[in-house]
DNA sequence: ACGGTTTTCCGTACAGTGCACGGCTTGTGT
DNA sequence: ACACAAGCCGTGCACTGTACGGAAAACCGT
């Protein structure tokens, strides 16, 4: 009688037990846990029920696992379904960056400290790029636009989550939650006559993440249309505006 | 004969050595060469020639120590000198701002972690919500603008800052300064058409910010003047436009 | 079926960290 | 002259990232 599979344990692991995958699945819920700075080689190799060293085999250092999770995670925001306008799909995707960033409030420590040259970071860019230039955009301004729209979405994510960590920490007694509650939501009450300011932060904060995104979308629109007040920036001497085609028109074209 | 302070040597140090005061210009020297990683309690004690926990007399924590010497840095921002527009002032100020945090790479690192309570980054903000409510704006848009103008410059800074880091690290060899150059650079040759973007990096990076810069500045303006195109905020209720004078008259009144 | 090679795993060790504790030194008030 | 307090800091502890080298397992050519 052949001993068949059913009867032979899988007993000790086949394959290798670990993966970078696993690795950095891992590193993510950990860093959801215990924040940046409770992060440690030790812990996330204790998740994974490994030896500590055993995650060098697939990684050559800390910050090789900080990169792969930050790009990890920025492939959470999703793909645009269909085309688009600009306009609408950049606020889409960037409001899609927040939440991440909200849901992960680790990541913009991380990508004020790191470049993010991940394959998901570099798709999402070159998303940005190819909304703007199929709106005209171009030439320097192009990529200051991009700048500007990511660097105000890091920006706005960073602040708001050390608002809420200081704020809304347990520790934090109400006393200081209250000091630090009336320096900073005193200012506009002290510039617009509007005191009560109650409870209503969470939906503030998307107001407000809402309002400065819809500034900056004026801007770069005002850009678009010559007859706006404008008068700067002498463009390039160089005479071509061809565009050329892009090398992999499959992700291109559904964009406008 | 009455012995004289003259010959009386100082003797050993008579009032207290250290000085919160000290600590963080040290640890504003310390991070500026170290790097907000190298950075570490015992090096900045080395650095004052003192023993390690001497510095405890004066902090409660390394992060006390980061909090005072990234006040402090904001501080060498200067005042603006007499009344300007307020685009101007604004202007002014966040280039200042992206000097002082290109003079000390670390600062948004820390920024993205830490809140700006200091009185310094107080005094900052407390001058944008003057600079921007004597130009009219008010209610969220208020707080809306100034956060998108700091959150812009903080991100805008810290890709810079990462950036350089990365690129121009002795470390990284011309190959992989090559690979990244061509994958950032390459978005706006591709888009744009302009391959030629040989070295004039620095003054680029310059004119990125001062454009970003100008596209919120745009995006602010045209929600002075109703006749632009924005029909959205209905605007608050309460019927009081009239903007209670501030309390501290001296530092208000010559912003505009 | 078996020896050898490669791959995976990880225990140990080392230099470094932030900081709690308690003792020492020094200047001051009475 | 003495008590007291303030500034100083050596020692120690728990923890970090990771270099090194050995054990075990998996694979492979014969």
């Amino acid at each position: 009688m052949p001993e068949t599979i059913w009867f032979r344990d899988e007993g000790p692991p086949r394959r290798p037990r670990l993966s970078r995958e696993r690795i950095v699945a891992a590193a993510v819920a950990h860093l959801d846990a215990e924040g940046v700075g409770g992060f440690s080689m030790r812990g996330l190799a204790a998740r994974l029920k490994a030896g500590t060293m055993s995650l060098y085999e697939y990684v050559q250092s800390k910050e090789d696992v900080l990169d792969l999770a930050l790009d990890e995670v920025i492939g959470e925001i999703a793909e645009p379904v269909g085309p688009l306008p600009w306009r609408d799909l950049l606020t889409r995707q960037l409001t899609q960056s927040r939440a991440v960033m909200r849901r992960h409030p680790w990541v913009p420590a991380l990508t004020a400290t790191r470049p993010l040259l991940g394959p998901n970071a570099l798709a999402r860019s070159r998303l940005f790029y190819g909304a703007l230039a199929g709106a005209g955009v171009a030439g320097p301004e192009l990529t200051a636009a991009v700048g500007t729209l990511t660097s105000y979405v890091n920006g706005f994510v960073a602040a708001e989550n050390t608002w809420w960590a200081t704020v809304r920490t347990p520790a934090a007694d109400a006393e200081l939650r209250a000091r630090v509650a009336g320096l900073l939501r005193g200012r506009m009450s002290e510039y617009a006559g509007q005191t009560r300011v109650d409870e209503a932060e969470n939906a503030d904060f998307d107001r407000q993440f809402a309002l400065g995104l819809d500034i900056i979308l004026d801007g770069i629109a005002a850009r678009l249309r010559p007859e706006t007040p404008a008068p700067e920036t002498p463009a390039l001497e160089d005479p071509g505006p061809e565009m050329p085609a892009p090398e992999d028109p499959r992700s291109e074209t559904r964009l406008l």
